[in-house]
DNA sequence: CAGTGGTCTAGACCACCGG
DNA sequence: CGGTGGTCTAGACCACTGT
């Protein structure tokens, strides 16, 4: 008989869209809501966190809750491994090692990374197959200074990625997407001609405020990522 | 002196990234920890559902709550309007109708968005320019049937997605991202070279199911989105 | 200062699902 | 079936913030 929050949370986005309540409006407060669906003040207050959480209504102490004048448009989206990527496209995923060394990094990246002057780190380049066909390339510098175990990993048989996970799970990361031109060795790594289009992604991961790695990711032609909200 | 669910969490999540509780690990029922941390039960919950939404624990009734093995790696973006992002960058923004007709679709498109063969649709080409330089096309079809008001509406003034946010707020979204080689076309209204590697995004929005419109943006080269999570 | 949301409690019942 | 998380309650106090 009585609602739950999520009722009571799709009710109110009727209300909502509906036009009972449109931008602007200001909700009644948390002890009138409960008392008009007949329920706690707690139940109505998850309702409206969830709301918030959308990026539906604002809220403010004293001030109280308000539909947001212009939605709140922010997605969510899944980064997946990318062995798991190719594999649930159906295809097999292989890898191989291209380059690995150890050195000091370009002016530009050392100081992107925070690195002292001098410090080394891992620089490793790798590319991902699917079916035999490459399907991304790697370009990665992981810091010695946050992960010294990094010198002596061997990443001919996994991936620097998953091994990064397993080592220092739980990093806060940046990422910036692009589309990039193939130069030389994108084009013959990739097997695409030179200049194609190509869509990239620049990662770089911290550990308490620490770079841990930074990577470049292109993949194929044609690539693109999807995501529904 | 008795700990908020922000300092559970918090602590929660020490003890999984400092190895009292690794990747895989079984944690302790709520009623334990709700005894451990010397709380009611709701609050150890509370902590733990954020968690779950962190993508850090997975929780499933009668077997319990578990550490992921691999944390869920996911991003939220914020998807800002064309003007706000320009706008925000300290540029003047300038908006420009390019095209507008209604027609029917030609049969890829009308089947995307789910036409009824030979429905009318409002295309629209627009460019936005930051501080006189064009910096975003955008290549929009509105379907008739789903937003009527479309077929009378002046695009001269506001942009169409100003106004559908206006009209139609509250939709659903599928948002896929791409690199794209710049044609004839795109050379010339966001003045590049042809073949210029080009960052683009297509979003389609729906509500209750119907399409309600589905846009091309292509930024000007060089363009970037970058988010941290 | 006063009103609103934010959080916590102690207890209860329910829903799911693994053994 | 029984144990776990999921939800709800009625009440309380606190924290922020507009006036």
């Amino acid at each position: 008989m009585t609602m739950t929050y999520r009722e009571i949370k799709d009710d109110m986005m009727r209300r909502i869209t509906g036009g009972d309540w449109p931008p602007g409006t200001q909700l009644p407060g948390e002890i009138e809501l409960s008392a008009e669906y007949g329920v706690a003040r707690a139940t109505v207050g998850r309702a409206l966190r969830d709301l918030v959480e959308d990026g539906i209504i604002e809220r403010r102490r004293k001030s109280g809750t308000r539909v947001r004048a212009h939605p709140l448009r922010q997605m969510r989206m899944a980064i997946p491994l990318v062995r798991e990527e190719i594999e649930a496209s159906g295809a097999a995923y292989f890898y191989k090692l291209l380059e690995s060394d150890i050195s000091v990094p370009p002016a530009p990246v050392a100081a992107r990374m925070g690195l002292a002057e001098g410090a080394l780190a891992r620089r490793l380049a790798c590319l991902h197959y699917a079916d035999l066909k490459p399907y991304q390339l790697e370009d990665r510098w992981i810091s010695l200074t946050a992960v010294p175990e990094a010198e002596g990993a061997d990443f001919h048989e996994i991936g620097p990625n998953e091994w990064l996970v397993r080592q220092v799970p739980f990093t806060e990361v940046e990422v910036a997407m692009m589309a990039l031109p193939a130069d030389q060795r994108l084009a013959q790594t990739l097997e695409c001609a030179p200049g194609t289009a190509l869509f990239a992604a620049e990662r770089q991961t911290f550990r308490e405020g620490q770079t841990v790695t930074l990577v470049r990711l292109v993949w194929r032609e044609g690539h693109r990522i999807m995501t529904r909200y």
